[in-house]
RNA sequence: CGGGGCGUGGCGCAGUCUGGUAGCGCAUCUGUUUUGGGAACAGAGGGUCGUUGGUUCGAAUCCAGCCGCCCCGACCA
């Protein structure tokens, strides 16, 4: 993509409205704009990182089993009435009447239509396990929403929901998305620590937040220094295999939020020099709650005895548009924003120093088509703005390295290859630059 | 929903206390000179001061209502 016929209205200066550093970023790196409290446009560069994301999760939710839908955002309140949350729900959901006065709802989360969307097609145990999810837009009308795409109203989420004949095959699904997730955060470039949360009145021990840690999260989390940097099971695991020990292994050390801590319990288990207590954004959830809708719903299914049963569910949310904030938290300094490999807008920059300039402008594209050619989604900077402009900004928007392409270099044989996140630059042929790009250096 | 704050060219702000018809920086447009860390000079355009009503000879400024946004709290992927 050329700089010239891109859309990205950069902010030199830091508007009064964001507080915290990520929505700030996203602001200035025009990534969003906002529409209203809570309510916002994902410009050309947002768009980019949010289907990066989207795409990760996608592919490690289909490897682990899943199968995608997708629901619609609009709801009929018929299926809330059965379930109770109609009532139950509060405020914060959104509701609408349509021309003939029926009542609707902008759903805040999918329940009830996936659990009437089994109902209507699974008769037998035969048919599970089964797992869908649907990537969708949902609105929940928080009574204060803040921080930018952090704590949204509208925001996108990815929610699988398990269909299970028994609790310990319910158990397997909850695992299997378990390490799921592990693996997809990992992927993001982010170390997201699973922790026991609330069940609730279902009680058990299937339910985790998966919290990345970050000075600005909302809030406080203890836990054990050696389970933050363990390593995710990776993309060999075989999701058909016993995965009980792969989750065990990390459910074994300590750590929880501040509504789940016990100092007591956290002294006594962690050694002190593994403590860890710091701040934490949540950026995944799942749960099993069992037969709450099935039951309520009359999703039941025969048995292998005949027998009806209601099936036993669990649902597993990641935050997605939350991530994107969630990740330049964990990923930022004091110039921008510093991608991921995985999750940056575009792969690599190419930087012409002098537009207009001979040299420069024939050096320049022959890196940007070399590097198309390679596969790769470069952004050439082909403005004319000053040198310093120009790097500010591809600082500022965190495009992971860059090819830096001036006069005085040219005349030497050598380009600048730059690294973002390290800061490193090194003074090298155009070939050379390329060649280390291209194998991923 | 309780408490606090804000609303003035695209962005960031001053002006409001003490009423006299709007200003600064950045950005934008044109031209010239520039060009390895957010260029300089010259010129230009752009605001019925959130909105409605009131007070007044006169309102960005005073008064009242409404709308919107932000912050703290309870709540949350």
């Amino acid at each position: 993509m050329r700089l010239s016929r891109f859309f990205l209205p950069v902010l030199k200066e830091t508007p009064s409205d964001a507080q915290i550093v990520s929505h700030q970023l996203m602001l200035r790196a025009g990534m969003i704009k906002q529409n209203g409290a809570g309510i916002y446009s994902w410009l050309p560069l947002g768009l980019r990182v949010l289907r990066k994301i989207e795409k990760i999760v996608r592919e490690e939710q289909n490897r682990a089993g899943a199968i995608e839908v997708l629901m619609p955002t609009i709801q009929p309140a018929e299926l809330w009435q059965e379930s109770g949350r109609y009532d139950a729900y509060g405020k914060e959901m959104l509701r609408i009447q349509d021309r003939h006065d029926r009542e609707m709802l902008y759903g805040p989360t999918n329940e009830e239509m996936i659990t009437d969307l089994f109902r209507s097609y699974v008769r037998s145990y035969k048919q599970m396990p089964l797992n869908l999810y649907h990537i969708q837009w949902k609105f929940r009308d928080e009574i204060r929403p803040r921080f930018g795409v952090m704590r949204g109203r509208e925001f996108l989420m990815k929610d699988a929901y398990s269909f299970d004949i028994d609790e310990e095959s319910a158990r397997k699904s909850y695992y299997k998305m378990f390490c799921a997730y592990l693996n997809t955060f990992s992927r993001l470039g982010l170390k997201a620590i699973p922790m026991r949360a609330d069940t609730g009145p279902i009680g058990g021990d299937l339910s985790h937040e998966f919290i990345i840690l970050a000075e600005t999260g909302e809030s406080a989390v203890f836990c054990d220094a050696d389970l933050v940097n363990m390593a995710a099971p990776g993309p060999e695991l075989d999701f058909e295999s016993d995965l009980l020990p792969e989750v065990e292994k990390r459910t074994q050390y300590y750590a929880a939020t501040e509504e789940m801590h016990d100092e007591a319990r956290f002294l006594s288990e962690v050694p002190e020099e593994r403590r860890l207590s710091a701040r934490g954004i949540e950026v995944g959830h799942i749960f099993y709650f069992g037969d709450k809708y099935s039951k309520a719903m009359k999703a039941v299914v025969n048995g292998p005895d005949g027998k009806e049963v209601a099936v036993q569910m669990g649902s597993y949310g990641i935050g997605v548009s939350r991530l994107v904030g969630g990740i330049i938290e964990a990923c930022h300094d004091e110039k921008g924003v510093i991608w991921p490999k995985e999750i940056a807008p575009f792969d690599c920059a190419v930087v012409n120093l002098r537009a207009g300039d001979d040299d420069c402008d024939a050096a320049c594209e022959q890196a940007y088509e070399r590097l198309i050619n390679a596969g790769f989604d470069p952004l050439y900077d082909d403005t004319d703005d000053r040198p310093g402009a120009k790097l500010s900004k591809l600082e500022l928007i965190g495009i992971p390295s860059a090819i830096v392409i001036g006069p005085r270099g040219l005349k030497n044989g050598v380009v600048e290859l730059r690294n973002r996140k390290t800061g490193a630059t090194e003074e090298i042929s155009l070939d050379a630059a390329l060649n280390k790009l291209t194998a991923g250096v």
